[in-house]
RNA sequence: GCGCUGGUGGCGGAAUUGGUAGACGCGCAAGGUUGAGGGCCUUGUGGGCGAAUAGCCCGUGGAGGUUCAAGUCCUCUCCAGCGCACCA
């Protein structure tokens, strides 16, 4: 028999989908009347083309082959692109490294990928394939960003910035982790710096409420948001310091506690700062202190475990509610970015107040109790119901915290002290890289106009060439002098352009409207064709994104939507995060040096082994060990199928209907995997069913007699197993003698076949298996006691005994109580 | 410290609504095919007692609980992974 050669069958049907553009989807004639309801876009997010494809992209890519090759057999209309995040440190480091341009590394590593990918025989449409770096694709970042430029979305400011020193450039803070480098693990140190940001703050209630919005988040991604933006309700109280005259606002969500406030303290980089130790005692100290602390590493500050250090200022402020007079501190546990960059000390019922009074001896006064129950010694309370009730607080005492919260803010309020606030975690996106290898920011700067954006029609504002990558702090692209100095539009004086880049998440925050519309040369995306397409109907990526891109992803969209260019909110309808994968025991990656590439795996076993194992290989999500004795496994089915699909093709075509316990088989295996893919999105146990299917069509096929059956279910489980491995699927459905298999309909199940007449009853007495028996379905339950009380082996369980109570499960057990 | 997710044979895992624990695959063992090996086909394979393909007992990290019935629900606890962590 000829062998299975899955080389020679993949690379075949390659070339036949290729020639008849079987995975194109043209867009519709008229989107704005396309029925969208037959429409499924299904989207993996965008490799980074960093020299390989390694097993985490095999597992990505082809869980939303399966979807889609079961969603086109279903009737929809699939749209399946592919891209690449191009712009990036890592071409350019190793740009710099190989003496190479990031250009040419990156092309080079894209041809590599797109190689492997094409290998894999993904149901691409290849003809909307774009890259981000490429100008016809970052012509139109470049217009977006003017776009939020012009809603002041975009803006330039200098700012208390992350900086890598060793990447030399800025980091947004959703990059820093732990006070380190998420790329290349440096401490991060703090420097002001002029930067541009996008106002991603102005959306965060919006990325909060509309989350609702999603049709199925991993809850899990959605809290990591939420804690991302970090949402804080309370008030904004001003304290007064009488002797210089000034205000000093500070955010609290604990306004119930106000009287119990003994100290104030102020973060070192606070602009009253050098003005409070003005003249006092204190100024040398406290100017130093300040000047100390900001030059500290942000990791070592950030440790709540080290002990609280601070100056006195020598001044007080005075408390609105009770005109006391509170000391003046300053204190690097106080951070300016968030809040006013001042709090109110009230060490009774704040932990960090608390260490910071026991360091410095300051006085602490408790003045929430709880409603019942003792207060813990020697720490704060914090209380979490609500109900802990208020003393030594004039007028407030004996009301419950929650009331007193309202209350006081009210009070503070009608005096002009106080109003209602909201605080956030997240800060504004910082976007401008000091690196070569990426997208220009179209700005100029102008001796006599100031800013001014680059006109439409000039850009794309292309990458200059440049003879040196190698960072310095500031941007290569300052050296390209020619580029740099340019004639301003608005007045035609001379102007500079802006050297930095975009973060390469600027990029990837709308590429998927992109694909859409891959060629339009007149505007980023044709609005109707993008309503039609969007919201993506299935995103599949790793979890690492749970927050940076997808957030980006979120807000990019909202502003689109704000500016009329696209008429949905949330771009991606449902979120899937597959699980990472572990080689040896440890999480693959190219640090660790214990990276599988699919090649090796494909050359010896052909791409859809690979394509199975990963999926066979556990639960999509699951974090999954790599095992290469189980690749071999899913080689030995696959060899399995192959030789009863030649051997069924090579018997007589049996015209009868066929029936038969295979073909209820058959139907039962329809039913599993089409409910196990599309409702529980589960791809293991679809290839286990087929497994199945094909053991017991196995022990059916040497009878003569069962022909019929024998290639009613060969067939309906290379109809079905399709979708996990299109190539040796298609080539077994042609020597069936049926053609394109890809765009055959997906097989029903026959709900009468699936109707059984007897079923296989368990008998428990006391609740432990005695025996099994085949019954007719339809029997009473009291028919079903009497059949499970007569049979032998359930007998002596019952001799001499009452049965007290009898449970009966309709179609499946009957336990008897003795 | 707080939050989330998970813990099932030698291994990866299955068990969908509280109802037969261990599907499917790997590994291992036996038989068949073969000049041999590989490959392929068939059978067996959670643990214990047992000659047994007779039967019984134990068994889903641990301890309790609810229930006729618990891998699944509840309480406590141990372990692992991930996220957050001076955010007022």
């Amino acid at each position: 028999m000829e062998r299975y050669d899955p080389n020679t069958i993949e690379r075949k049907w390659q070339g036949v989908w290729e020639r008849e553009g079987a995975f194109t989807v043209p867009n519709p004639e008229s989107p704005r009347g396309g029925d969208s309801d037959k429409k499924t876009y299904v989207l993996e997010m965008l490799p980074y083309p960093s020299g390989e494809l390694h097993m985490g992209h095999v597992l990505n890519y082809t869980l939303g082959d399966v979807v889609a090759h079961l969603r086109r057999r279903r009737g929809y209309t699939v749209l399946r692109p592919i891209g690449y995040d191009a712009f990036g440190l890592p071409a350019e480091n190793a740009a710099i490294k190989e003496g190479r341009h990031p250009r040419d590394v990156t092309n080079r590593n894209i041809a590599a990928i797109r190689e492997q990918m094409k290998r894999m025989g993904w149901s691409i449409d290849w003809s909307r394939e774009l890259s981000t770096a490429e100008p016809e694709y970052y012509r139109w970042t470049q217009w977006l960003f003017l776009k939020f430029f012009a809603e002041d979305l975009a803006y330039r400011r200098e700012a208390f910035v992350n900086w890598c020193p060793n990447d030399q450039t800025v980091l947004a803070n959703e990059q820093v982790i732990d006070g380190h480098c998420e790329r290349c693990g440096w401490e991060v140190e703090a420097r002001s710096l002029e930067q541009w940001f996008f106002r991603i703050t102005a959306y965060a209630d919006r990325l909060l409420e509309e989350m609702n919005l999603l049709e199925s988040w991993p809850e899990r991604v959605l809290t990591m948001q939420r804690n991302w933006i970090g949402r804080s309700e309370g008030a904004e109280v001003v304290f007064r310091i009488e002797e210089l005259d000034i205000d000093i606002p500070v955010f609290t969500t604990r306004p119930d506690t106000l009287f119990g406030s003994t100290f104030f303290v102020v973060a070192p980089e606070h602009p009253l700062v050098a003005r409070l130790a003005q003249g006092t005692p204190h100024e040398q100290e406290v100017l130093e202190y300040a000047r100390h602390a900001a030059a500290r590493p942000a990791v070592e500050r950030a440790d709540p475990e080290k002990e609280k250090t601070g100056v006195f200022t020598g001044h007080f402020v005075t408390n609105p509610v009770n005109d006391n007079r509170l000391p003046v501190w300053v204190s690097d546990y106080v951070l300016m970015e968030y809040g006013t960059g001042a709090i109110m000390g009230v060490p009774a019922h704040d932990e960090r107040d608390f260490a910071f009074a026991q360091r410095f001896e300051l006085p602490i006064k408790p003045v929430v109790v709880p409603a019942d129950g003792e207060v813990e010694e020697g720490t704060a309370f914090i209380g979490h119901s609500g109900d802990e009730k208020l003393i030594d607080s004039a007028q407030f005492s004996g009301m419950s915290s929650t009331e007193a919260k309202e209350a006081i803010v009210e009070w503070l309020e009608s005096r002009g002290r106080g109003r209602p606030a909201v605080s956030y975690r997240l800060r504004d996106w910082l976007l401008s890289r000091q690196r070569y290898w990426g997208c220009p920011i179209p700005i100029l700067y102008c001796d006599e106009c100031g800013m001014v954006p680059v006109p439409e029609e000039d850009l794309p504002v292309l990458l200059p060439e440049v003879e040196e990558y190698l960072p310095k702090g500031r941007s290569p692209l300052a050296a390209a002098e020619e580029w740099v100095n340019t004639t301003c539009p608005k007045c035609g004086g001379k102007a500079r352009r802006e050297t930095d880049t975009m973060d390469t998440f600027v990029d990837s925050s709308w590429y998927y409207l992109r694909y859409c519309d891959p060629r339009n040369g007149e505007a980023p995306f044709d609005r109707a064709i993008v309503d039609y397409w969007l919201p993506v109907n299935q995103y599949i990526g790793g979890i690492e994104h749970a927050i940076l891109h997808l957030l980006y992803a979120r807000f990019f969209t909202k502003v689109m939507n704000d500016l009329g260019l696209v008429d949905f909110r949330e771009p991606f309808a449902r979120l899937f995060n597959q699980g990472m994968l572990y080689y040896h025991g440890a999480k693959m990656s190219k640090s660790k040096g214990n990276v599988i590439v699919p090649d090796q795996y494909v050359d010896r076993f052909g791409a859809e082994a690979v394509r199975l194992y990963v999926l066979f290989m556990g639960p999509a999500e699951a974090d999954k060990e790599w095992q290469d004795a189980g690749i071999e496994g899913m080689f030995r089915f696959l060899g399995r199928l192959w030789r009863l699909g030649l051997e069924v093709a090579g018997g007589e075509p049996n015209g009868v209907p066929a029936s038969g316990p295979l073909v209820r088989r058959a139907h039962e295996t329809i039913a599993k995997v089409t409910d196990d893919i599309e409702r529980r999105f589960q791809f293991n146990t679809p290839i286990a069913a087929v497994m199945e299917l094909v053991n017991d069509i196995y022990h059916a096929k040497d009878d003569p007699a069962r022909a019929a059956e024998v290639r009613f279910a060969t067939e309906t489980a290379v109809s079905l197993i399709q979708p996990y491995v299109p190539h040796l699927s298609e080539e077994l459905w042609e020597r069936l003698g049926h053609e394109r298999l890809w765009s055959t309909p997906w097989p029903e199940a026959d709900r009468a076949l699936l109707e059984r007449e007897t079923f296989e009853l368990v008998v428990q007495v006391n609740g432990r298996v005695r025996d099994r028996v085949e019954v007719p379905v339809g029997l009473s339950e009291d028919e079903l006691i009497a059949r499970a009380k007569t049979l032998p082996r359930v007998q002596p369980y019952l001799d001499g005994k009452d049965v007290k109570k009898a449970v009966v499960v309709p179609g499946r057990l009957v336990n008897l109580v003795v």
